[in-house]
DNA sequence: TCAAAAGTGTTATCCTTACACCCATGT
DNA sequence: ACATGGGTGTAAGGATAACACTTTTGA
């Protein structure tokens, strides 16, 4: 082994039907039978930059052209790849996060999936996701018990990182909760499939991060709106938030705080037939991309419940 | 050329002095007597990861232990090393930020250098670097008059990077800055050395994208301890914010901040000798970093001066 | 005694949260 | 009528920003 290759990676999102989906593909190349994530050459005679690169792939790949891209992480670890082909090179990616509106019909190849069929146990718009107690944490439990030095540490992590103790759940600790689990075995024993499908290679940890960085990013950036038609009602906006943050939020606060935030403004239009009073239209103000663009979409969380 | 040549770049801040500072080196290699960030090569078979591979060849030629590090962005663009080496080869740098508090002498060949030495516009402790409105600002003004077109969108671009608007100035937009001066061919006219010193190759971009970076972290995430000793008074914590920040703080409302976000803990220790009333020494609360890592340091900025 | 730095108290303001309530449409 | 979703008012509490002020040392 003595030189290097380079894929681009691509983590596709979209939201359709109030559920945050992934670009995946079906690759034997990659030994394994298991969705990967959309993945790319680059040209280094033709692509002049890494997201040029990138974007002509996905083109050529799906027929899709891609909005918003940003740079996520590099992985480059050298376990990551099969020991086969680890013989031959080093292989790195550079994986990107894009966010795509339109509901294509993917390449004959790729499809879309729901982000939350790989990591079920953030999902939590519909209260805690009893994978977690039924599954999850007495595994972790179990690990961390045993030998004794590491014991308390372990135990601490799992509280922390799961939200146990009196912190609560943090949403964007996503990649800190897949290692873990990875630690522990959780994806390596006879009962790995009732924790969530899994990826080629370490496709579903660079899922993990992205969509961590995309929690992330959503309250300080102007990003859900790549994900959206041009007009759009304000729970329509909501739901997207609430489907990759993974929470309820509490609709007359997050109304207002968009709209102070002079994130949007009103058509006049309405949208009728959803079953309720119609609502207004409203359409992203791109002007804000340039006055302000440390704002976003603050989340409000949802009020605890009464009973 | 076919193949890929992968680099690692370490930007390793320290602050010494009040001044925040760069390891740089001068590397006859990348065909430039300009200063370069460390950097150095991957291992393919001995370095199992990317981070432990930048750890030893830093460790290798400066003899630093590096503390916190960070992977912060993957440059590959094609016209970023000189052209005579892309022949052969497309270079690609995996571009780090590390942390480090010892004020080692560094090896031979390294040298701490300011940061604002090569980006002198970003220090605003002094109050508005004078730099801007006797060349930067002229220059971009007069690159963006002339074309009819885009002159508009120039001038707002210019407006809002450097907060000529009501906004005001955003210090974490560092990178924004550097690339519209970039653009504006600040970097490659007659004054160009008074715009700052340059770096090897895109270098400097690096920089400010780890500044930039860097500022955002701070206020996030408790990273400033990384660059004190164990035991600091308040005021010399505020100005290691202030020196990344390049931005002077409100003492009392910023000592409260710290406290009330449980960051430190007070040692009964004094510290006195500095010319007034002698501080209590304080130590990092090294239990936040899992307690509630998303605490970090504030910015609550100066009152907007009376006069 | 004065300068320099360490610290404390207190207010005005804004933002967020929580809850209560009314509006308009389809069935 | 009533369910569903749209939408507004408002008060309590917390966080922040601003300013005034006291304390302790060294020169």
């Amino acid at each position: 082994m003595k030189h290097f290759e380079i894929g681009l990676n691509a983590v596709i999102y979209a939201v359709t039907e109030d559920e945050p989906r992934v670009l995946t593909v079906l690759d034997e190349g990659l030994g394994s039978d298991s969705p990967a994530l959309a993945w790319g050459r680059l040209d280094p005679v033709g692509d002049r930059t890494l997201e040029l690169g990138l974007r002509r792939w996905v083109r050529e790949q799906t027929g899709l052209e891609l909005g918003y891209v940003e740079q996520l992480y590099t992985f480059g670890d050298r376990e990551r790849a099969p020991a086969a082909a680890t013989e031959e090179a080093r292989l790195f990616s550079v994986a990107y996060v894009a966010l795509v509106w339109e509901e294509e019909p993917p390449g004959r190849l790729a499809t879309w999936r729901n982000v939350y069929d790989f990591l079920p146990w953030e999902d939590w718009r519909e209260g805690r996701p009893p994978i977690l107690d039924r599954l999850l944490v007495p595994h972790l439990r179990a690990w961390a018990s045993g030998r004794p030095t590491p014991r308390a540490a372990r135990e601490e992590r799992i509280e922390i990182t799961f939200g146990l103790g009196d912190a609560g759940w943090d949403e964007e600790r996503v990649l800190d909760r897949y290692e873990l689990l990875y630690e522990a075995g959780v994806f390596s024993q006879r009962h790995a499939a009732q924790a969530g499908d899994g990826m080629a290679l370490d496709h579903r940890r660079i899922l993990a991060t992205a969509l961590g960085r995309l929690r992330g990013k959503l309250k300080y950036r102007p990003v859900v709106f790549e994900l959206l038609p041009n007009h759009f009602t304000l729970l329509q906006l909501q739901r997207v938030v609430e489907s990759l943050a993974g929470v309820r939020l509490y609709k007359p606060n997050f109304r207002r705080l968009v709209e102070k935030a002079g994130l949007v403004e009103g058509t006049g239009k309405l949208h009728g037939g959803t079953g309720g009073r119609p609502a207004e239209l409203f359409a992203f103000r791109r002007e804000v991309l340039r006055e302000r663009p440390a704002s976003g979409v603050g989340l409000p969380s949802l009020p605890a419940p009464t009973a």
